[in-house]
DNA sequence: GCCCAGGTGGGTA
DNA sequence: TACCCACATGGG
């Protein structure tokens, strides 16, 4: 395995070339959280539709959401897919959130990480990416968020196995970058933004890559 | 028509 | 632990 600075340089890269990408997608705490749920194996393109539909009804607040009949909430998300199982996982996700923290987000951000991850992941639905993108996007802790994307880059990159699990995952990028909420916020959104250039493999579409020279057969 | 997408949980060996 | 599968829609 290559050695963990080189993913502080690639991010570092990646900023240098893209600047700040302004992740996650959402105007508000809450709203990061309803998108983390709905774009579970789901393309973001098909999660903004679901999103519209439930702002255009203003339900994007946890009371109001949490009131609605679960057969109109599975309307409204739909277009995200997986929408009867993801319906259920927002009320059951909404019950503890308004239960523990009266539907505030800003006091999640009074806990210990650790142990609010711990009370996320008990939660039926809630993975650990869905946790982490909770932590760090909604709640404002220094938290990397390993996905798809991330694990393609890293294996690539010989960082790790290309079967390596989300923990060994999460464990190199915090051994090799700052343990800083706004840097791992960019890192991760650079990473899913070379995801999308499909950086992670070496084809034409690397033409111009700002991680091209990393990409040299590793001998 | 076919493959894939910013996962997760349940079942089986 | 390590697979295998269901879950559902929309775009390329």
């Amino acid at each position: 395995m290559k050695e963990f600075p080189l993913l502080r340089r690639m991010i570092d890269t990646l900023a240098a070339a893209w600047g700040p990408q302004g992740w996650w997608p959402a105007e508000s705490p809450f709203e990061v959280i309803v998108g983390a749920i709905l774009t579970q194996n789901t393309a973001w393109t098909n999660v903004e539709r679901a999103i519209a539909n439930v702002r255009a009804a203003g339900l994007l607040h946890p009371h109001r959401l949490r009131a609605v009949p679960r057969e109109e909430l599975e309307t409204l998300i739909r277009p995200s897919g997986f929408f009867r199982q993801k319906a259920e996982r927002l009320h059951l996700f909404l019950d503890w959130f308004i239960a523990r923290f009266d539907g505030d987000c800003a006091r999640m951000g009074n806990e210990d990480p650790d142990l609010l991850r711990g009370e996320l992941l008990a939660l039926k639905g809630i993975g650990p990416e869905t946790a982490d993108a909770i932590l760090c996007y909604a709640a404002g802790f220094p938290v990397f968020v390993v996905d798809a994307y991330t694990l393609r880059l890293f294996s690539r990159h010989d960082l790790c196995a290309a079967d390596a699990r989300y923990d060994q995952v999460q464990v190199i990028a915090h051994t090799a970058l700052p343990r800083d909420t706004a840097y791992l916020n960019e890192a991760h959104g650079l990473i899913v933004q070379a995801g999308k250039r499909h950086c992670f493999k070496q084809s034409p579409d690397c033409a111009g890559c700002p991680l091209g020279h990393y990409l040299e057969p590793q001998i």
